[in-house]
DNA sequence: TTTTAGCACTCTGACTTGTTGAGTGCCGAA
DNA sequence: TTCGGCACTCAACAAGTCAGAGTGCTAAAA
């Protein structure tokens, strides 16, 4: 099978692009006549007919029933959004208003709640953003507390100014003065460095020989291992606005939104399909069940990564049904992208 | 008006009783030949039709129409679960199984997503735990971290081995030293105490002629106002299971859900509602719009406080239709409360 | 060959109509 | 006070009608 660019003449295109835009922007299935009324495509109902019938033998719209109009298929809004699809450059009031509402707010976790309001705020869909993943914060500080015998609370401290904490057991007894002299010790050695960094770092650590280290440096070495180990991967995302998508009669039949409200407050599985955004350069568009996932049948998913120092971070987007507006959306997630990436920095 | 309790026969409430009972497990408007079918009350329907109109003039029955069967009203069921209820006491098997469920998670917050989604599993509703209250919580620690000239990162400890951090303004930069020798003194003078106990403390000591403090007294109590003052009304809560209340007919229409959804994801609305519970010393049973909370029109709330050693410390409870199974989820809310109290001591 | 008008056909949705069954209120007898 | 009987009401369902929108096909026009 040969590309569809090559399949189409530009009228095929003209008119496919048409239909979507008005089925997007009314809801409902659009007729031959209702297109030929638009005048820029210059051509009889019954010619729109017979384009029609080609459009859909090539999958990529649909009558719902024998006398409705042809309504896109996910195949069809693939082909609109890569090589139809025309974005509103959002206006420049608009991003400015986005960067003081984001930057106005104070602590990480603000800021991305921030992000993830407008998002749903601004598009009227659900917006999401996935916290921003600790390999990429730097070490700041380590401490450790005797909690009873052997159990030890962790608490680190990364240059984003957040804490993290855990409560791990140890083999032995520590005494707090040991405990001290630990924590001095990996301060000294991981301070400054990133996350990910100091992890290998403590695995390297670890394989070594230990002949030049003190029992001191190995425990403290242990310790870290426990403490920071596994926290790096604490995947949680934040998600705004998700009664929006009630509004939407497409997707309004109650199982339907049960489903999709089971997933959002099962978390697991978005955050899976947001880490495989993660790899992505710009904004990636997952639309229905393209992304394996059955539950999005009648959504797409519209994502930017994020960064912070040209490393990526995080990723956020919107949720909506596969019928949304994505002239606007796009670049909407885009620059909300950039805007949070930037307000993350400082 | 004189009780509804004198105005009723003994057969009237008995008849009242099956109704709601009826209601509740089948979810239509009962009629007279319905329930005169059942021989405990042993009357014809015509007779039944009698009370029933005694009944629907004092307001706690009303027809949907004019030959529908009869519907409890909000009034109806208060009467019901305040004088007609016979609770089902749970089976010893569930408490044990709850029990172990419960214990065998580690971590305070663990705990109580695990108490909120074992509410909503079992009684397929929605489960609500708010987070206990951080003033029962003892102080254990409190530690200084310098992250700018005027920035200073609070790190406080409490014996449920839960981490709070807070980011504060100073007035003046502080030198570590300065700032480890203020946690000291903190740390000795509040070692133990509750939160709410240190709260007032850090008043007095503040209102206090400064007489017997030198300097470094006087920024360490400052220091604490700031880091501790606020911490204390961090109210959240845990939902679980909203989604299945989407299951019930009576709520099934979208625009409800949605209010519904709109104000769980709120949580504010809820969180208020739920402290004034805290007061309450068992059960509690908001029905409809008893709560005030108009959102809440065809939904019931029943709420327990939980405790550790004899202290309120959090409330906990189960979201449903009005319509729901009051025998079973009043002694599922209590015992709940009661094993996650519990299992919060250790 | 492409485009167009015309036509018969199909399907939905809104509306009407009739029927059934459940339930009610009232009345008069037991 | 209780009960059976009776006329009445209403929701729910099924079936039928109708207008409107849209289609595919065909034959004529460009």
């Amino acid at each position: 099978m040969h590309s569809l660019n090559q399949e189409l003449n530009e009228r095929s295109r003209q008119l496919l692009k048409l239909l979507v835009e008005r089925y997007i922007s009314d809801g409902q299935p659009v007729g031959s006549a209702s297109l030929s009324r638009d005048k820029s495509l210059g051509a009889s109902a019954a010619t729109i007919r017979h384009v029609m019938a080609d459009l859909e033998s090539l999958g990529l719209i649909h009558s719902p029933h024998t006398s409705a109009g042809r309504v896109p298929t996910n195949k069809g809004y693939r082909f609109f959004v890569d090589s139809l699809l025309t974005v509103q450059q959002p206006k420049q009031q608009l991003l400015k208003q986005l960067k003081i509402n984001v930057e106005q707010q104070q602590g990480r976790s603000q800021v991305i709640a921030s992000a993830s309001q407008l998002l749903s705020g601004i598009t009227h869909l659900a917006g999401v953003v996935s916290l921003p993943k600790r390999e990429a914060a730097n070490f700041r500080q380590i401490e450790f507390m005797p909690l009873s015998k052997s159990r030890v609370l962790v608490i680190l401290v990364t240059n984003d100014d957040e804490v993290h904490n855990k409560v791990i057991q140890t083999p032995k007894e520590f005494k707090p003065a040991e405990l001290q002299r630990a924590a001095n010790y990996l301060n000294s050695l991981f301070g400054g460095q990133s996350l990910r960094q100091v992890k290998t770092l403590i695995a390297q650590e670890m394989s070594e020989t230990h002949q030049q280290m003190n029992e001191m440096m190995i425990d403290a070495i242990n310790l870290a291992h426990q403490g920071v180990g596994d926290s790096l991967q604490s995947d949680d995302l934040v998600l705004s606005g998700a009664t929006n998508l009630m509004d939407f009669q497409e997707l309004s039949d109650v199982s339907n939104i049960r489903h999709l409200f089971d997933a959002f407050s099962q978390k697991q599985d978005i955050i899976q399909l947001l880490d495989r955004c993660m790899q992505a350069d710009g904004v990636q568009i997952f639309i229905g069940d393209e992304s394996g996932y059955h539950v999005f049948g009648d959504c797409s998913l519209v994502t930017a990564p994020y960064s912070i120092d040209n490393e990526t971070v995080g990723v956020l987007g919107v949720i909506g049904p596969t019928r949304m507006a994505y002239d606007k959306v796009i670049p909407m997630v885009d620059i909300t992208a950039k805007v949070l990436g930037e307000a993350l920095k400082s």
